[in-house]
DNA sequence: CGTTAATAGTTAAATAGTTGAACAGTTAAA
DNA sequence: TTTAACTGTTCAACTATTTAACTATTAACG
């Protein structure tokens, strides 16, 4: 057992990943969830980081179609969170941005998120997080290069 | 740069764990898509491994009202994939299982995911995977412990 | 130039998943 | 035996999603 075969890893990896997605969300929406929904918090949290995007990029970053962005952004929009501004060179393009009031909300909510992580990360050792995380990143380098190799076939 | 801090590695994972379970979700969609929505795989997987369960461990599991087990499992039932027995000693309870039909759709796609994850997985070093899937182990059991906590207080 | 392509975003109908509250039927406790 | 607790369902409301059709705008090119 001390040396576990692929398929024995293959299933430990889609057994945890499961369970720990669906523990993850259900504890981040019990921090956020009267204000804004999981979904919304991180798509705040992107504009945030970026400063300007547009809907396609969105449809982009988040893996599903446009009308899906449109959906939930009119939904942050009638919130008062998201302001749409038309690009005056390229009339088709509308920029998202967050208003304050939605600045100030994820500031808050992203407060909370943060608390909540940080509460669970330092319950292991710093080295052992660090290299979780780093292989945690390169996995998403190879699952972007997966979708990559999907679109081209 | 060699010794981050807490908030960059709770930054770092919050934006890679999102990232990676977009697009995860995106390419096991593709896999399944047509037959069986994420969430309807992962019920068939649950109740493939445990033989028989009930709306209520699924609610527990999947950490969501019991509704929403009762409208999924309707819906699935409907296709044909989930059989319903009342228990008869405690007519309250009802078990859920696969029906032929739902272990075979189940065993499908299953492989389809196997082989998407070994796709990915292979392309890491045995034992680099191996201690991120075992940190990831970790995890699900500190999440666990913060429901329990969470529900304790 | 003018027609045709491509692009950015929206709309509308359909479906899945979710919550919360009320409810029926059943069992356990007092 | 009345009351409380539990299992599962129904219903209304909502979010997220896809597909297809559509508007408006820009780019391509003959």
């Amino acid at each position: 057992m001390s040396v576990p075969n692929i398929k024995e890893l293959v299933d430990r990896y889609i057994a945890v990943s499961f369970s720990v997605e669906k523990k993850a969300a259900s504890l981040v929406k019990d921090q956020i969830g009267s204000d804004l929904t999981n979904d919304q918090h991180y798509t705040l949290r992107y504009i945030n980081q970026v400063g300007s995007c547009t809907s396609s990029e969105l449809a982009e970053v988040f893996d599903v179609k446009k009308s899906a962005i449109t959906a939930m952004i009119t939904r942050m929009w009638e919130k008062g969170l998201i302001q749409r501004t038309r690009d005056e060179n390229d009339r088709r393009v509308v920029y998202l941005t967050l208003t304050e009031k939605g600045n100030e909300l994820y500031a808050k909510t992203e407060e909370k998120i943060h608390k909540l992580v940080e509460s669970l990360i330092t319950r292991f050792d710093q080295a052992e997080i660090q290299q979780f995380i780093e292989t945690f990143e390169k996995l998403n380098k190879v699952l972007l290069e997966s979708k990559d190799f999907k679109a081209g076939e």
